[in-house]
RNA sequence: GGCGACGUAGCCAAGUGGUAAGGCAGGGCUCUGCAAAAGCCCCAUUCGGCAGUUCGAAUCUGCCCGUCGCCUCCA
């Protein structure tokens, strides 16, 4: 069975296939950097992620493009304010947001266009476009004309006649009609610019860049190319533009033979925004949550639904993914016993569900169930594949969060057991070690009580004990 | 006003015609000197409401109620 996914084109789940054998080409809309992300940016990106990790699982070579939109009208209008270069704005704040996906272990783009790299590439469209008739230019800039294109609104399910009786778009006198939307904006005092000729020195509209620079990474015979996706909030009026901006001049449409859109998350069950009060920046999440356990939680949900994030949500995210994670250690202390590596149920459950739409809820209920009995490497492989690596911190110990001080709470806490010196001067991991082999000569001797206060002891100081067959193991507590 | 999505247990959530996955929380048991951890088991006669289609509906149709999104920059 093939990969099945769901088409904005057509409505559909479509069975997939490559254009071109064993290859997939995907150009995902990625940030306009002219503010800092927040976690809803991370939901869509984490999705197209792990799409990514699974049709290079399907055996496709896979090239992923996802733009940077580094100039637009709220980064020159903060340049101006502040007195700033606008593309230092976007720069500092790009910079940020790919920490970020660095942290919620999102793969390297193989393209990463920006869209000032990329004008010439832009005017050529552009002179197309208007060669063609399908853009002209008036005393503003250069505007594309949506009535010479028959198919406008079709991806998002509008009819033009609706759109234009529409009271929401803004009136233009310049504009032969109100849907017609920007190529070129010629530059006003103070803006940047570049020279286009015979136009006027200007820069671009918002929608041709995609069009452009998909044009010239993915596609440029004009024949198509896979996959086409961003956030459900994209479908209108940006990549029914982009469709209209592209397909005139393809050899064969479309433009896109899949468009995928992943649902927009929610918080308060209010779209993120500033202006609503319930804004925070991507980088401050991922200060106070675990990233997987952030990409855990919206690998519960469909990728198309509307999700609402809350507090709770997370908590209980982050408590699931510590279950995966001790199955793991376990898994891991096991793995002479692993059988030979061979296709299991495990296998076939995990690509049927994830076959299904990208089905992530479904693939995580399958990874419960096998969690305590797949071999260690098949574990980290699917959890890879969702692009959950398991890493140091899942098999050692946090000695990172224990600091000097702590052997001198520990003693504190020892005080009275007489055992307060024999960790003296020793590193916090040593220090338990000691205390745990102490207790362990306790308990061989049956002294429960000792035993006990010196658990207790390790307690207070924050520490956890776990007695197993292979014996006792401990874990930081708050 | 137009277009669209959603409403499943205390919470999150999969399932979209064949008799309710999974996670969190909760309860029980096993193991353990005790505890913790882990493992096993239990936890919705029912899917916002009301009609209808069907042998059969959470799934299809209609109406109603509620929530949200897009139509303007937006992942």
């Amino acid at each position: 069975m093939p990969l099945q996914l769901y088409n904005t084109r057509t409505r559909t789940v479509e069975a997939f296939a490559p254009l071109r054998e064993g290859e997939v080409r995907i150009y995902v809309c990625g940030l306009t950097p002219s503010a800092q992300a927040h976690l809803g940016h991370a939901r869509s990106f984490l999705f197209f992620d792990v799409l990514r990790r699974y049709l290079a699982h399907r055996g496709y070579r896979v090239t992923y493009v996802q733009n940077v939109t580094d100039i637009d009208d709220r980064s020159i209008k903060a340049g101006i304010e502040t007195g700033q270069d606008y593309h230092a704005i976007v720069e500092h704040f790009y910079a940020e947001f790919k920490e970020s996906m660095r942290k919620l272990g999102i793969l390297e783009y193989d393209f990463e266009p920006y869209a000032t790299k990329y004008i010439g590439e832009i005017q050529q469209m552009i002179r197309e476009l208007v060669d063609g008739g399908h853009a002209y230019v008036t005393r503003d800039g250069v505007y594309y004309r949506v009535s010479t294109f028959q198919n406008y609104g079709r991806l998002a399910n509008r009819n033009v006649a609706d759109l234009e009786s529409g009271a929401r778009i803004e009136v233009d006198e310049n504009k032969e009609d109100p849907l017609d939307f920007a190529l070129w904006k010629f530059a006003k005092p103070r803006e940047p610019s570049w020279p286009f000729e015979p136009y006027g020195e200007g820069r671009p509209g918002w929608h041709i860049e995609c069009s452009a620079m998909a044009r010239a990474l993915l596609d440029p015979p004009g024949v198509g190319f896979d996959i086409h996706g961003g956030g459900a909030d994209l479908i209108f009026p940006h990549h029914e533009n982009e469709i209209a901006q592209s397909e005139p001049l393809m050899a064969q449409p479309p433009m896109a033979n899949f468009w995928v859109h992943g649902g927009l998350l929610l918080f308060d069950n209010r779209k993120m925004a500033k202006s609503l009060g319930n804004f925070e920046p991507l980088s401050d999440m991922l200060l106070r949550h675990d990233p997987q356990a952030i990409r855990w939680l919206f690998l519960q949900t469909g990728y198309r639904k509307v999700m609402n994030f809350t507090e709770d949500s997370i908590a209980a995210a982050a408590l699931g993914l510590s279950k995966i994670k001790t199955a793991y250690r376990l898994a891991l202390a096991r793995r002479d016993a692993d059988p030979p590596p061979q296709r299991s149920e495990f296998d076939e459950q995990m690509e049927a569900a994830l076959d299904d739409d990208v089905n992530t809820a479904a693939a995580l209920a399958v990874l419960y169930e096998f969690a305590a009995t797949a071999p260690v490497e098949r574990l980290r492989y699917w959890l890879t594949i969702l692009g959950i690596e398991p890493n140091d911190s899942w098999v050692a110990e946090p000695v990172v969060e224990l600091t000097a001080q702590f052997v001198g709470r520990l003693q504190a806490a020892l005080d009275g057991e007489g055992a307060a010196g024999e960790i003296e001067n020793l590193q916090p991991h040593e220090a338990i070690e000691r205390v745990i082999a102490m207790r362990a000569e306790a308990r061989r001797q049956k002294d429960w009580a000792g035993s006990d206060r010196l658990r207790d002891a390790l307690q207070r100081s924050g520490i956890d004990l776990h007695d197993t067959k292979e014996g006792t193991t401990w874990t930081v507590v708050g």
